[in-house]
DNA sequence: TAAATAGTGTCTGTAAGACACTATTGA
DNA sequence: TCAATAGTGTCTTACAGACACTATTTA
C-alpha cells in the first residue's frame, strides 16, 4: 500500500451504446457486425474507444452516435447507464465500458452518412435470444439497457423520445406496450396520459387516419418526470404468499 | 479514425464510495481528510485507484470498504452510483471514478482498524453546503448519491440497512424522515410497512423502551422490492399549475 | 350498413392521508 | 395521575382497472 514505487494501473475506455427504437410495434436495438478482430463477424452495441485523453464521456457518447447511427445530438435522449469493467471481457486487455441508452424515434431505414454500414435495426427479443450471441458483454448491457427503459418509461416523460414531433395517444400506447411487453387498455391509457399535465399537449386541430375516426395530435409538454407515474401492470413480482 | 498509427488513450481508475449512515436521526457520510497532495487537507469521500490490472469494479470497492471504513463485505449493501469522468477533475491526469453508494447500521464510533484514521461521519447537509468544499467532483458526487439513495427508499426494501439486526416500526421510520427530509404520520407508516408483504418480519416475543409503552421489534424481511412502493411526501414536483 | 378506431362516463376496489381512539410503559 | 410512545379503527379522497357507451371515420 505504501510502496513508492507502485504505480496505479491503467485502464482502456471505451464507450458503448444502447440504441433503442420502436418498429412495427416492437422494441429494436441498433446492432453493428464487428469488422475487426475481437468478435470479428459477431453482432455488437455500436460504440469504441475515447478519441483521445482529453475526451469527455458524454461528448465521445454523442460522437459515436453521430458516427454509428448518423444521429446528431437534437432530440435525443442520452444517459449513463452504467460501467463494465469485469477483467477479461475484452481479450485486448482491461478494457472498461461506459454504456449510454439513447432513444430515436424511427428512423428513415437506410442510416445515411453512417460510417458502420454494417448497423442495423435488430428486435430487442431475437438480439437476447441467444442464436446469434453478442460480442463481449453486450448481452448484459443491453439486458440492463431494457430494465433501465422499462423503468425511465414509468416515471418520466421518455416515451415521447420514441415518437416523432407528433403523435396520437394510440402511438403512445404502443411504445408502452412494446418496452413493458404488456397490453393496455386504450381508455384507461387514454385518461391517464391525458390527465398528467404537461405530459403531452394538443398539437394543431389536426387529425390523421388509421382505419377508423381520426385521432387528435399531440406533441410532448413540458414535463419531464410524472406525477404520478405511469403504473406498469404486473408490476407486482411478490406477491408469492398467495 | 484509420490511422494506423492511433493508439486509444489510456486513463486511472479509481473508486469513489459513498458511505451513508444514520445518526442522531440524521443523514450522515463518511469522509476521510485527504494527506496527500492533490487537494491535500481537504475533505473527500473515501477511495482510491484500482490495485493491479486485474481488480474487479466491485471487489475494488469492497477492498476500499474494508481499508477506509473497517466494513466487511458483511449485511453491507453496495451498488454503483455512476461514472465521473469529466477530465480535469483531477489535477494528476485523466482519471476516472467508478462511484458506489454503500448503506451501513451506525457503527461503534472508532471505525477501528481504519487505515484512514482522519475517515469521520459528517453530516450530508454540512458536506453539501459548501463551508468546507470536498475534493475533486465529490460534491457532485455525493449530491447524486443523495438522491440515489432517496429513489432507492421508495422502491426496495434497503432502508432496513440503516438499522441493526432488528429494530423497532419506529426507528425505520426515522431513517425514511432522514433520508427524504420529511415528516410521516406515525400511525399511517405503521400500517403501511406492516401490510407489504415480507418487507420486515417480527423478530423475538421481544420488547425495548424510549418514553412510552416498549415496541415490538422486526427484522428485514425476504423482500427486497416494494409493491406498491413507499409514496415519498412533497413527491410533486409538478403541480405548478394550480 | 358494418367494422374499426377515437374518445367519454361510470362503477368498483385499493390504498394514501388525516386523525380519533385505545394500549402500555415510566415518572 | 400525566406524559409519551405504540398500535388500531375509520373516514375521505384519489386513482387504477374494468367496461358500457358514444363519435367519427373508411369500406
Amino acid at each position: 500500500m505504501s510502496d513508492g514505487h507502485w504505480v496505479p494501473p491503467t485502464v482502456l475506455l471505451t464507450v458503448d451504446l444502447v440504441i433503442f427504437t420502436l418498429r412495427e410495434s416492437e422494441l429494436h436495438v441498433l446492432l453493428i457486425e464487428r469488422g475487426v478482430d475481437p468478435y470479428r463477424g459477431a453482432l455488437a452495441l455500436p460504440g469504441g474507444f475515447l478519441n483521445h485523453e482529453q475526451e469527455d464521456l458524454l461528448p465521445a457518447a454523442h460522437r459515436e452516435l453521430a458516427e454509428e447511427a448518423g444521429l446528431g445530438p437534437d432530440r435525443l435522449h442520452l444517459e449513463q447507464l452504467g460501467i463494465y469493467g469485469m477483467p477479461g471481457r475484452d481479450p485486448r486487455g482491461r478494457v472498461v465500458s461506459v454504456a449510454y441508452l439513447a432513444i430515436t424515434p424511427r428512423l428513415p431505414e437506410p442510416l445515411a452518412g453512417t460510417d458502420a454500414a454494417e448497423a442495423s435495426w435488430t428486435p430487442v427479443a431475437q438480439a437476447l435470444s441467444g442464436e446469434a450471441p453478442l460480442a463481449f458483454d453486450h448481452q448484459q448491457i443491453l439486458t440492463d439497457g431494457v430494465e433501465r427503459a422499462r423503468e425511465k418509461l414509468e416515471r418520466s416523460a421518455l416515451a415521447t423520445a420514441f415518437c416523432g414531433p407528433t403523435f396520437t395517444i394510440a402511438e403512445l400506447q404502443a411504445v408502452y406496450e412494446a418496452v413493458w411487453g404488456v397490453r393496455l387498455d386504450p381508455r384507461n391509457f387514454y385518461r391517464k396520459v391525458q390527465s398528467v399535465d404537461g405530459f403531452i399537449v394538443p398539437a394543431g386541430p389536426t387529425r390523421k387516419t388509421d382505419g377508423g375516426r381520426p385521432a387528435r395530435l399531440f406533441r410532448s409538454g413540458p414535463r419531464t418526470t410524472l406525477h404520478p407515474p405511469m403504473t406498469r401492470p404486473q408490476d407486482l413480482p411478490g406477491k408469492e404468499k398467495t
